[in-house]
DNA sequence: AATAAAAACGAGCGCTCGCTCTATTAATCA
DNA sequence: TGATTAATAGAGCGAGCGCTCGTTTTTATT
């Protein structure tokens, strides 16, 4: 159910599309970013070539260790499915490892911005209501990166399985801090909420670790995200009536 | 329909300390288990040998592929942890998957087990509430061999992460049919039962997949079994109130 | 057209992998 | 005690790994 007036809640708006619109992770872009962050990795200098092929390397990448595992793909495959050289590769690379730490970089990245985004929003249920939305949204757009992260963290060094790891706890943190705030004002009724924020974060982990399962079920991205909300309300014990006073207090 | 005494749940019982008593997937005699139901991997003869040597391999394996993933851990490491040799390891296995496969058939084994007992209560809340803890507590003495299966399931061929698979959606599909039973007896306020099973299934993955955060919580398994009913109580409208009064009716 | 720079190539290096196999030790039984 | 079977040991095999590097091909600049 969409309560509140979208143009409020962030230059990103709070439809899929209007994610999208402004999501600058995306495309040919994306790459960009990357080469751009990874310049002491990466020995290519021309940014157009090396964006084609960090393209073909993820995306090749993601195929495969979604079927075997990122430390059973070889390069050898990797260099057959992506058509380039061993050579080629490791222009882009300095090593096979470094695959894994560009996809935690974009994901601590994204999902760092969504919680300021949503942090920034006044009213507790909006903010809420917006991260769901936020990283629903992310993970959706780059659905083989989240997916990939949260396989492989055990393919990464201690130092970096630890920052993986944060990248939930922070999330996790947000919403509980939401919650909080939203209770210290009597606005909810929950007697836990890290268990409503952990809660939360499982179900935004579902929709990007098994689209086969929402697929199958013909779960929209819109009818999840309205689906999650409506259980986050439910659990914070908001029932309908409650939820419209509140929304005209906002206009 | 008819109503039943608590005594008749089911000869396991309803704490954790009853179902422990009862759980015959447990020490020893889980090994020997695994013994039988794996004579044609097996080249060992004595029953007394080869259950302990599977002993040492399976909780060497749990250790050294929780922090490097199943592929990456070595049959020399494994040799070295366990204290057996090359040889000694291959006259308990006939190939290294053969420990992911003997996981697969404990997991499925007692995953299909509670389902049975869960679906044999007649009401339906208390189906709910049964269902839960089994589960929980079933993945509370065998953590290792869950979490193991959740992170390893890609190392199997296809058909075997079908039925990998096929355990996470039975155990929704057996949540769901109850939460409808409910709801077409107007015993349950909901309008997507799915959602609800898939979440319940979702928090009690999170407690063997990430103990740690539960540890760091101080949550508690009868809690946590707690806070989750409640939630599910919650998702299906019941207060606190309606509860009792079921309750009644039961004895 | 000539030259310099960047990109692409892929055979080969050293190493580790899963797994085998024979020699040896221990256990069991006549 | 000698005979027979079961368990253990660990060097060795071929395959495949990540990664390198001398060379060739393509592109850009003069």
């Amino acid at each position: 159910m969409g309560l509140v007036s979208s143009q409020d809640h962030s230059f990103l708006g709070s439809t899929f599309d209007d994610y999208r619109a402004n999501f600058p992770y995306q495309g040919d872009q994306l790459f960009r970013v990357l080469f751009e962050r990874n310049q002491d990795r990466i020995k290519s200098k021309k940014i157009d070539i090396a964006a084609n092929n960090l393209q073909k390397i993820f995306e090749s990448t993601f195929t495969l260790s979604a079927k075997m595992g990122f430390h059973e793909m070889s390069l050898r495959g990797l260099s057959k499915d992506t058509g380039i050289s061993m050579g080629g590769l490791y222009s882009c690379l300095s090593k096979k490892e470094d695959i894994a730490l560009m996809v935690l970089d974009i994901v601590e990245l994204v999902t760092t911005e969504n919680n300021q985004l949503a942090r920034a929003e006044a009213n507790e249920l909006i903010s809420l209501e917006m991260g769901i939305k936020y990283h629903l949204y992310a993970s959706t757009l780059l659905q083989p990166w989240f997916f990939f992260l949260y396989f492989e963290t055990r393919s990464l060094n201690p130092e970096n399985q630890q920052r993986s790891k944060n990248i939930e706890m922070n999330i996790i943190a947000m919403f509980e801090e939401t919650i909080k705030r939203g209770l210290n004002k009597t606005q909810f009724d929950v007697h836990n909420p890290y268990f409503v924020a952990h809660i939360i974060l499982l179900a935004i982990q579902d929709w990007y670790l098994k689209p086969w399962k929402n697929k199958q079920e013909d779960l929209s991205l819109e009818t999840y995200s309205d689906y999650l909300f409506i259980m986050v309300k439910k659990l914070l014990r908001l029932d309908e009536g409650s939820l419209s006073i509140m929304q005209k207090n906002l206009s």
